[in-house]
DNA sequence: CAAAAAAATGACCGATCAGTCATATTTATA
DNA sequence: TATAAATATGACTGATCGGTCATTTTTTTG
């Protein structure tokens, strides 16, 4: 890797974090080169602006959050191993898997009105979480693990949306329960569905 | 109502979607003069700086999202019509009971790493919600609506976060498909709970 | 209606913001 | 190793930020 993409990839470590913590508008380039201890200059040099960074951090966060979805997933075998590896790598609210909780929460939240960019990146990832969850779900109708009349598109709709929201109820909480309560009735969903 | 009580609820009228709408750290006191067309003095005279206009505006959001519920609620009869009234309040994400959409997604996660005060007003309007879902579905189980084994707590979780996951969902498509789903969803659940 | 109190004004302040640029240093190339 | 290119530096700029305050205007009170 050249100089220019090491520096590049190092200031993305140390922004992205605080982005998804402290929020873009609240961010500054200065909390950034305050993290990087590098000069206002340097950063300037592989981001043309704030917006850029930040849009360049969403995606790092995304991916950061991806990454480590698709290794949880991959330790599994069957599609209610694959749900259930899914449902737990969100578990922990108060420990999640990217700093400063879920990106898709934060940014989307920041983003709804005021940045379309940002907002579509979500818009994105939450589709692709969408995908996945679907093509799991289907697999596991096809492989006779779910009910056949299972609805694939709609039953990970709902999966996505509980995790999205009992993230929301126990960090605004400080504590896991409301998280539980959820990782629990999904997790009773699938039995209920499964064959 | 005294002058200044006049003044300082139609700064809050004004005040209260922009925060809701572009967050907190983004929105500015001259985004405040030219909403409410008067000066920044006249501003502090009612709010003695940003961070309490701030947190009054949230309590606004929060009061008239509240009132508007209870007006939906009101409206009722049956303690399962007052689940569906409840749901079908928040049925459209894009066209929200407050500007700028659910409040305590916007807020809640503005605040979570960065402001107390503000993640634990929106703490606290969870757990109202919560308690008066809670509230509704003992009734139904006392009255013979629901079935006995239904967890009121439990199932009052599940209907907040799937509203607030369908709302996020929604709000980032653009359209109001997940929404929907989770309607349809929420209110199969409640049939299926109901004898 | 006059005096006192409250409210409204807008110029002003220091701090911080995002962003620039001439210069220096480091890295890559030939 | 000499030269060119890329990268890093930090002082600087203009704009905007939240907040103050002497003054004026409006409202309340006795």
């Amino acid at each position: 890797m050249a100089k220019g993409e090491e520096t590049r990839q190092f200031i993305l470590e140390k922004a992205a974090p605080i982005f998804n913590t402290k929020g873009i508008a609240a961010t500054s380039m200065s909390d950034i080169m305050e993290a990087t201890k590098l000069s206002k200059g340097s950063m300037y040099v592989h981001f043309e602006n704030k917006e850029v960074l930040a849009c360049a951090a969403v995606d790092h966060n995304v991916k950061v959050l991806t990454a480590k979805l698709q290794t949880a997933l991959s330790k599994t075998k069957t599609s209610k191993e694959q749900l259930f590896a899914y449902i737990d790598f969100f578990s922990d609210a108060l420990q999640p898997p990217v700093i400063g909780g879920c990106p898709l929460l934060n940014f989307g939240t920041e983003a709804d009105d005021t940045n379309p960019i940002v907002k579509e990146k979500v818009n994105s990832a939450i589709r692709s979480g969408q995908v996945q969850l679907s093509g799991i779900i289907e697999n596991g109708i096809a492989n006779g693990e779910f009910k056949p009349d299972l609805k694939p598109a709609d039953f990970a709709t709902v999966i996505f949306a509980m995790l999205e929201g009992g993230h929301l109820m126990s960090r605004m909480s400080g504590n896991n329960d409301k998280m539980q309560v959820i990782i629990r009735t999904l997790k009773n969903l699938i039995d209920q569905n499964s064959i």
